[in-house]
DNA sequence: CCGGACTCCTGGTTGC
DNA sequence: TGCAACCAGGAGTCCG
């Protein structure tokens, strides 16, 4: 469900509640959320408790929270370097993080967190997740080879960074794009060639550039290539601006509050209603077992133009 | 490398 | 009203 805006008003309300908060209890109410944690829950919970959150990272879709190297106990030696760790979060189709009182329940909750924060005293973390395609994990942190010196959780690695990101190349995504040999929607939603685009943004994106969702890659002028990657940044941040896109409650802050970008649509979910630039109708067509919501007069797929 | 099929799930909405 | 079919913001794996 949420993409790289909703994610990242999840992180924001996140970092100030959860940086230097102290990991006080952690109880896993159904296992299937651990499914990207590498042991039992036991593990999860062990290594969870006690240890202090440093802040809230985002990459993508991918959300996590690096932990303080764990205090030393007698019966665990410290042998020297301990690996760095971080507690992974990613939201899925339908998963949710609200900040609670200690008092305060919520339907679907999947994992929860009793933290303690130095200054703002006990806080509750409920991680929600109705179709259980999100996932909580505790990870080791491992060296990027796409900037230097950076660390990410071990399963965010392949993710490329995001469009916001001021990592981000855009020379070697563009270059990247036209060795492809695939439609461009298909690329837009790889999160190895740039992260953080889903479903809406990628049909937000191609209607203002005008551009089939099917158009092959490797035919995309470099002129169209980069009207496209602005139009990708500028529906993320406006809907960043926004709060996010939610249709309904499934996607909400840290807390529980909607955003407002579902109002700005374009195309995605339109169908059948006039396109906002010539009147026509928006169509949906069933692409990659989803929808793919487009203007089938703004965008045709082009040929490309004759070398020479 | 590419595309398609299929997997993990629950629950709200639509249609008969 | 009841019930089945369909739909949903993601992402991984496997196979041809």
């Amino acid at each position: 469900m949420p993409e790289l805006p909703e994610v990242e008003v999840v992180r924001a309300g996140l970092a100030p509640a959860v940086s230097g908060s102290h990991v006080a209890s952690v109880t896993v109410f159904d296992e299937r959320s651990l499914r990207r944690h590498a042991g039992p829950s036991e593990d999860f919970v062990d290594r969870l408790e006690g240890r202090t959150i440093v802040s809230a990272e985002r990459r993508g879709k991918f959300l996590w929270l690096p932990l303080a190297a764990p205090e030393p106990v007698e019966a665990r030696a410290s042998t020297g370097s301990a690996t760095a760790e971080a507690l992974v979060v990613h939201l899925g189709m339908s998963g949710q993080v609200l900040l609670r009182d200690r008092t305060t329940d919520d339907r679907l909750t999947r994992i929860r967190l009793e933290l303690d924060h130095p200054d703002h005293g006990p806080l509750r973390l409920n991680f929600v997740d109705q179709r259980i395609f999100g996932s909580m994990a505790v990870d080791e942190m491992i060296e990027t080879t796409d900037a230097p010196g950076a660390l990410v959780p071990s399963q965010v690695a392949h993710i490329a960074r995001d469009p916001l990101d001021e990592w981000f190349d855009d020379r070697l995504f563009l270059d990247r794009l036209a060795r492809r040999n695939t439609g461009v929607k298909r690329a837009l939603l790889d999160q190895t060639l740039l992260s953080g685009v889903g479903n809406i943004y990628a049909d937000e994106a191609l209607w203002a550039a005008r551009i089939h969702y099917d158009q092959p890659t490797s035919t995309l002028s470099r002129p169209r290539a980069k009207l496209l990657l602005a139009e990708v940044r500028l529906v993320l941040e406006k809907a960043l601006g926004e709060g996010g896109t939610s249709f309904d409650a499934q996607y909400v802050n840290v807390n529980g509050a909607s955003g407002y970008f579902s109002h700005s649509l374009n195309a995605y979910g339109q169908q059948g209603k006039p396109c906002p630039r010539c009147g026509r109708p928006i169509i949906r067509e069933s692409f990659m077992n989803r929808g793919s919501h487009f203007c089938a007069f703004c965008q045709r797929v082009r040929a490309p133009r004759a070398a020479g």
